[in-house]
DNA sequence: ATGTCTGCAAAAGCTTTGCAAGTAC
DNA sequence: GTACTTGCAAAGCTTTTGCAGACAT
């Protein structure tokens, strides 16, 4: 992972450089699972075994103020951490209980034009995110898992 | 409120009918506004004073296991609750933090379309549910609140 | 009659907070 | 040097659980 750029990202938004932020960045940026602040501390325990998951939640909250990461709420208890701050949708699996982004420029504007004709009366869209539900199809006919 | 249709609900999900889930019921109806547990028992403390908190998350879990009740999440960090089980969208205002449904047939469509043709790959879509962020314009130009 | 539901209080689980000690700048 | 961060533990909040008593069928 190149430190550089975790440094990079912690000083463009006037945050001190500190191993524990470099940690949780490193972190967000490996796992891409959305995960939780658990999740979180048990990667950066690896090499880091004193932080604290109190200070794992305080520098998430840290980032989300500085608008680095968003919180992802689903029907499960914890808030889910993402560091992509592109415009994007969620697919949820249900079976797998995952999230992953999804990117798809042509929806968007499809749904902006879509808005621009049917408008909402006496309201102000900022923002249109789509929670696609459903399930991945395992089609392995032959390979063994 | 038309007693019979709530005691009605209750039995067709083999419900056993007492007061407390009646009145939570009435609380779910009246309040349009997608509440929390601790609104509803406020609402139905009106007339039913001894209901304990605990209580109103015991029949509002009924309820979501029988489906009488979706839960919907917000960033704040209570779960609302709401009974309307016809597909829809949610409008959230970020100024007044509220949430109402919006409904739309014709959006439904264009959706289902679009992923018709542009498959997601491996995914099976059961549902897709819209989430419209953005602030409700004032617009009393001279009438007084 | 009996299986289910309520009320209350206590517990659980995720997240926040407080403060002393430590660290980045 | 000084203001910000960390670590740890305790507190906070919403939600769940356990159990005795009450109630619907």
């Amino acid at each position: 992972m190149n430190y550089s750029r975790l440094v990079d990202i912690l000083s463009k938004k006037e945050l001190k450089v500190t191993p524990q932020r470099l940690a949780v960045l490193e972190a967000l940026m490996q796992l891409k699972t959305h995960p939780t602040a658990e999740e979180i501390k048990d990667y950066v325990r690896k090499k880091n075994p004193n932080l604290a998951l109190g200070t794992v939640y305080n520098i998430l909250d840290t980032f989300y103020e500085k608008r680095i990461v968003t919180k992802v709420k689903t029907d499960k208890d914890f808030v889910r951490y993402d560091m992509d701050m592109h415009k994007h949708h969620h697919i949820y699996c249900e079976e797998c209980d995952s999230i992953e982004n999804y990117y798809d420029n042509e929806l968007d504007e499809l749904l902006q034009d879509y808005f621009k004709k049917k408008r909402i009366p006496n309201f102000k869209i900022k923002e249109i995110n789509l929670q696609i539900t459903g399930n991945y199809i395992e089609h392995k006919p032959t390979k063994t898992n």
